[in-house]
DNA sequence: GTTTTTATCTTTACAATGTAAAGATTGATG
DNA sequence: CATCAATCTTTACATTGTAAAGATAAAAAC
């Protein structure tokens, strides 16, 4: 058997994969690290080179996780069924429960980080987008088109957190869901979501 | 200058409060048994005696953490503006970032711990009273009722945690929302908000 | 083609953490 | 008073993040 070369070649991307393999596996708190190395076959501080701290690496495997998130929202889009971002949304979390969790634990992220800012403002294109706005920032959006946003995405990021987190396994116990947050989902999210533009139904007047 | 007594006499409590104030600091992420254990003015292994290991005793907060949450909500809802249950949610995330984000992180968490097993039942009576239930276990509702405390408590949740975790900082540096969550609070959550029962608005037809 | 530089990876080292085990102290119990 | 049990300390060990210095090889310079 030869032993491995020095240098690895590509050794950053080995680094994420054994990341997100440890992640599938263990959840957000498997990941040190020291574990990393170990898992892609490289010494202990190897990875320090290409990402300078933990954060850094949790960050650049965040970002690639909002990428994944903003393109499956994308594809989902173009589905004729009205809700189907929805459950895409919710079936990504479902997916990749390690990676959606890590996402929004900002305490372990650097956001200063270019991958993570850059990927984490994607995102907001495309949500924006949902609700008919053709902004890019939400800087740049008024106010009912912000409560829109910010209803949708908090709606649907706090169900799959607390469905992630386990609160929501009384609710699945009840024999009326059968154990699948689909069906919780469909009778939580309101029915008519508007994907274009027009009068806002569940929205409050402005005061 | 009198030496402490070799038994503290109350550590148990002294060791809550102690964690408190360095989750009050620095976040969950400061949370650690010698730390503590250093805040507390005591040996580094004594918190163990009493809460096992670091997650009891992080599971014995966030057990506080569920019940103030539950008080704070009980006590709104005797105010007679219909959205003070909502205001009084999110601003109880507000002044206690770090209690309300330990209280989410199941993977430090024990929820077979008597305390926060009790603690988190108890939050589910008040929320599934918020909606006119008189169920105290989700497990005993009927599906319409399910839907709407989930999509209450998704809405809340997700908001808070988008704001702790500051994703809607690009939101509120909109100049319309002035930097006030409470703004995007107010436009974001369906007016109408029955406290007793009724026709549910926007709720979704059974399929 | 040889030398120098630079990027990449390893080894070593150190402080901090969680926790197990054994010992010290003290209030309670008989 | 003697014994016990609860409480707290000391000690010890494996693990972690990361800084510093050394080894290796690819790339660049000449």
């Amino acid at each position: 058997m030869s032993t491995p070369p020095y240098h690895h070649g590509n050794l950053r991307a080995a680094v994420l994969e054994a990341a997100e393999r440890l992640l599938d596996q263990g959840g957000p708190s498997a990941l040190s690290l020291r574990g990393i190395a170990r898992e892609a076959g490289v010494s202990a501080t190897a990875p320090a080179h290409h990402f300078g701290d933990l954060s850094g690496l949790l960050s650049d495997l965040a970002a690639i996780g909002f990428q994944r998130l903003a393109e499956t929202i994308r594809r989902a889009a173009t589905d004729p069924a009205p809700r189907a971002p929805v459950h895409a949304y919710v079936r990504f979390a479902q997916d990749n429960p390690g990676l959606y969790t890590l996402m929004f634990r900002s305490d372990r992220l650097d956001y200063r980080r270019e991958s993570l800012a850059a990927a984490s403002q994607a995102s907001w294109a495309v949500l924006l987008r949902s609700v008919g706005s053709e902004a890019r920032m939400p800087a740049e959006s008024d106010l009912a088109t912000l409560g829109q946003v910010t209803f949708r995405w908090s709606l649907l990021h706090g169900f799959c957190t607390l469905l992630l987190d386990g609160q929501l396994r009384p609710l699945l116990a009840n024999p009326a869901c059968n154990g699948d947050p689909h069906v919780l989902l469909d009778v939580m999210v309101p029915p008519p979501a508007p994907v274009r533009p027009g009068p806002v139904p569940t929205q409050a007047p402005s005061p």
